[in-house]
DNA sequence: GCCACCGTAGTACCGGGGTACCACCGCCCC
DNA sequence: GGGGCGGTGGTACCCCGGTACTACGGTGGC
């Protein structure tokens, strides 16, 4: 038997949830959670095998959510879904922990197909993303050593970025220009390009505009 | 009794509303269609009393299905519904002659009341939009007593703008992208590039990165 | 009737942003 | 000493964003 914390802030995505999942004999749901910080409540006290974690949730987000329940070290898996297919949320989601990456228009089977795989220890991603996902992690393969260090305290998304990465972000939240930022900071406008890379990556954003988006919603950068 | 068709592209949403109204005995869900050229089809068919439409589908959108249907002249009501609070939607949804706006995250009672609201004839928005919706709308009534002129809401970098331009700015401050604009807003791309541009020339911005910033700023865009 | 404004739409063009890939150096730490 | 990582820098390439026009229907005001 298989037991699955839902965790939607939709009623109405949960009672779908819900409904699907109660009509198999293997299925059990423990509860409902409607944001991230009661997901993370509900699974240190259900411990389900399964969470089905929505991204977007009001407080505390399922990325967020889903980097805190990996980081116990429990036995329970994270499955995300998502009413978008854009793989930035892909990128945070599987670098936070998740087991897998679903989006929430498939077919009932492919959902039900992945929480049956997700618990039995294995992994599943929305086909839709494989290409794009292996395409943007191959070059990075090489350090996948398994062994997931627990990321430094503090932000919330901005927890890989390093030193360096955070203060170049936080230039791009005041809408500097690459030139300007190679200009103010002295570097070569290919170094700063390496560098806005590498942060749209860690944090999966698909443009500095989500950069700048992100920038003011972790308040790295204020409004004025 | 009162008979709902449900028009929404994702299967897991429509399992999830047929559940909810089948639960209910004076409510019987005719069927179900995937886009909105099956849901004009279906509706010409069975002449449900109300058509739960989702606005984002793929093909013909709810919008425009909206439109067809109340065109024929048909009793029947339509119902939008989408996951987005955005009331650009609300403006385009309630022009295409629809009874009713409800975002998908209300409780099941809201949408129970409103199917049933807009079966008998009555209409009904999402209390979380019915202050915006006053807000745009208030300017286009006849000035009825005269006094005071609506003031434009918010920062004086923001008073050049008309209101289609504030609501182009505030999806810009969310991060969407031109192309996005356009599909989501049923505008052309072309047309989203003359109102970015004419909104960067009016706010003095250089481009949509300050563009956002000035959302932020101006609380346009509340951080998330 | 005319004009200004708004929203829509199109074409053509250019430059910066982002990606892919590679490379070197200086740490620090097994 | 070897290896990983962070910071720096480079080249080549493509696409989206932004600009500069033009245009046309609708609406409201004078």
């Amino acid at each position: 038997m298989t037991t699955v914390l839902i965790a939607d802030d939709q009623p109405l995505q949960r009672l779908g949830f819900r409904m699907l999942l109660e009509s198999q004999d293997d299925l059990t749901v423990l509860g409902e959670a409607a944001n991230g910080a009661e997901a993370i409540r509900m699974t240190a006290e259900l411990h389900p095998d399964v969470v089905l974690m929505d991204i977007r949730m009001p407080g505390l987000d399922g990325i967020e959510a889903t980097r805190r329940i990996v980081a116990t070290g429990d036995r329970t898996r994270v499955l995300i879904l998502t009413t978008f297919d854009l793989d930035e949320y892909a990128y945070a989601g599987l670098r936070a922990g998740a087991s897998g990456f679903l989006v929430k228009d498939a077919q009932p089977e492919e959902l039900l197909l992945g929480i049956r795989s997700v618990a039995s220890g294995d992994a599943v991603v929305a086909p839709r993303l494989t290409r794009r996902l292996l395409d943007a992690y191959v070059q990075h393969l090489p350090t996948g050593d398994g062994t997931a260090e627990v990321p430094p305290p503090g932000d919330a998304r901005l927890s890989a970025l390093t030193e360096r990465e955070r203060e170049i972000l936080t230039v791009i939240g005041k809408g500097w220009t690459n030139t300007e930022i190679a200009a103010r900071l002295h570097l070569a406008e290919s170094t700063v390009k390496t560098h806005v890379g590498r942060i749209l990556a860690k944090t999966g954003s698909r443009d500095r505009i989500q950069a700048v988006i992100l920038a003011y919603d972790t308040k790295l950068v204020e409004p004025s």
